[in-house]
DNA sequence: TCTAGGCGTCGAAGCGCTTCGACGACGGTC
DNA sequence: GACCGTCGTCGAAGCGCTTCGACGCCTAGA
């Protein structure tokens, strides 16, 4: 059997309330009595038992992950996501149950109502998301990863995608380039009320007017041939486009580069191309790309941070948007007379 | 505040363990008694105390998943293993604590030892893994998705690589190929002792010496231009490779197939492909790929119903290997003569 | 008719921890 | 020198559940 905190209070020689404070901090110790205590939990290899702790200390240090991988998500992505959740969790102490597709909404209910975790970090949030909804009504400490259309009592963090759009947008039109395209996620991603996608591409437009750009926007299928049909679509028939930003996933992005590549374009000579809002890796591309990149790290642990605060206290129902960064690599230039 | 045993009882008029009983049905409860019970419970909404369930009844219904997403692993392949793994565990009624990265090891003690998880299930094992040696000192209920060098003591279930490796051989020797080559994964992966690539290319290559074949491996990075290398040798200066089998990630295997054609190589008539122990579905790619398939569902079901055999009982070790299948979608073709 | 024994229910004893109140021993204040 | 506050420690009361033993009651077998 496992060591418990009685038999580390006999072999310590103290009480088992001493203990405990010793361990939580919650009241000051003596030095001796502390080290006495420090040395039994050594040689007996002591680890407080977490259901006792749970019912009696009414926290669990569990937090609940819901990523509810649909049918046409694109896994490597948010498995990002579900990966900076958990590391952000274990720095403060917190361990993560994954509730995934099914489970999205009924398993939330479960947990939190059986006072199995103490929070929940919502990822890949929809703008109509029933988890938003439930959230709210379950009234349970909860960060949101991604805004859902009614944010009203929800504590919400994400990219600023509006503004990404606008810093690719006016970086193509500092360098003079007259016509952009947007080169989107799969058409099925749209249609399903995907947020950021949609939120992106809307501010895109909007700044592209604003400077007074031409805008192509494509939604290629994964497929090779599905985007070299929407390379070239955005390409145009005189090929007049000069600038091209990407919102997508890498697979795209890559083959993307490959029919530009076929088709005889340089990149940044003949055109000047922009990774936006990308979780993955594009130095490694060829050519390297300039990004504007999403880091799940950043918005999920900001994201655990403002549970946790909720566990612990109060926290205002909230939407924090994070700045995006211009990374340059290269990939843009000046627009040739 | 939620609603408690206690609660429920009153409300029913009958005791604590009446409830207990109908609940986990382990004594036998009169009719009318049952259903007073339930309709309070409805009534209440009452959800039993996780905490309070775990400390009385030493169970936590949770499953630890360690899934050491290492720096160069294919995140959407383990990722679902990591999923079905999840799905599985739901369908006994337990919930999955995600162990990453650096906790693999750390936190395997840590939510062992203090009770926080019932067993565990040990994803992308390596040859020599510590995770292995962990679960054997631990001695907790635990099986592993993969087959360490020393499976002594443990449960073990994977995908019978050898016989799949065999298989593939096998096919394209029956139709007459008598060059075949296999581009696996990248360098790296073989470096690191990954399990699976290696055992499938070791065998791959004892059979195809059995039947007499010429054998080329390639190992090419991810890029495009890594493929494109790879391919090309393993074609050979007189391209007279006329069987391939590719064992590696779908990027691969797809730009695998966008080089054929470039090189003007028609699948099958040419040359004939197999992708082997998949876990993506190539009837998508062009052309759709015999395949013999690496279903995370399967291994990780049987590694779930085999851990909870061993928290409700006694398991002898064993290592499981799941036989694989041949879906024949016509990449292959008898060679020319 | 008497007695096993199964059924249906209850009371009570924990499970291992947190936390509140209490209490002696000090040191500082007036 | 009496008083107060702080420090360091202890005992005990739960937290909400499971499970063991006990106890009537009823039926079946002898």
């Amino acid at each position: 059997m496992a060591a418990t905190i009685n038999d580390v209070a006999r072999v310590a020689g103290v009480s088992i309330s001493t203990v405990s404070y010793a361990l939580s901090g919650k009241r000051p110790i003596g030095e001796k009595t502390r080290q006495r205590i420090e040395s039994a939990i050594l040689e007996l290899q002591y680890q407080p038992n977490a259901g006792a702790r749970a019912l009696a200390g009414r926290r669990t240090y569990i937090l609940a992950v819901t990523e509810p991988l649909r049918p046409d998500t694109y896994t490597p992505a948010h498995m990002a996501f579900v990966l900076a959740a958990a590391t952000a969790a274990r720095a403060y102490d917190y361990d993560v149950l994954l509730l995934t597709q099914d489970e999205a909404t009924g398993g939330l209910h479960r947990v939190t109502s059986s006072r199995l975790v103490d929070g929940v970090i919502v990822l890949d949030v929809l703008a109509e998301d029933e988890r938003a909804e439930l959230v709210r009504s379950l009234d349970v400490p909860a960060a949101l990863v991604g805004i859902p259309a009614d944010t009203d009592g929800l504590v919400c963090v994400d990219l600023d995608f509006e503004a990404a759009a606008r810093l690719a947008v006016d970086r193509l039109a500092d360098g003079g380039h007259r016509v952009v395209g947007l080169l989107g996620h799969p058409p099925s991603v749209y249609a399903r009320g995907s947020n950021f996608p949609l939120r992106f591409r809307e501010a895109f437009v909007a700044r592209a007017a604003e400077r007074d750009l031409e805008v192509r926007l494509g939604a290629p299928e994964r497929t090779i041939a599905g985007v070299r049909e929407a390379v070239a679509e955005i390409l145009g028939p005189d090929r007049d486009l000069t600038g091209l930003v990407m919102h997508c996933e890498d697979t795209i992005q890559m083959r993307a580069l490959d029919v530009l590549c076929e088709a005889g374009l340089r990149v940044p000579q003949d055109v000047s191309v922009i990774s936006a809002a990308s979780t993955f890796d594009t130095s490694t591309f060829t050519p390297p790309l300039d990004v504007i990149p999403l880091i799940p790290a950043e918005s999920c642990s900001r994201a655990v941070e403002l549970t946790i605060a909720q566990i612990t206290g109060t926290v205002d129902p909230r939407v924090e948007l994070i700045p995006p960064t211009y990374v340059d690599r290269g990939s843009t230039a000046p627009r040739r007379p």
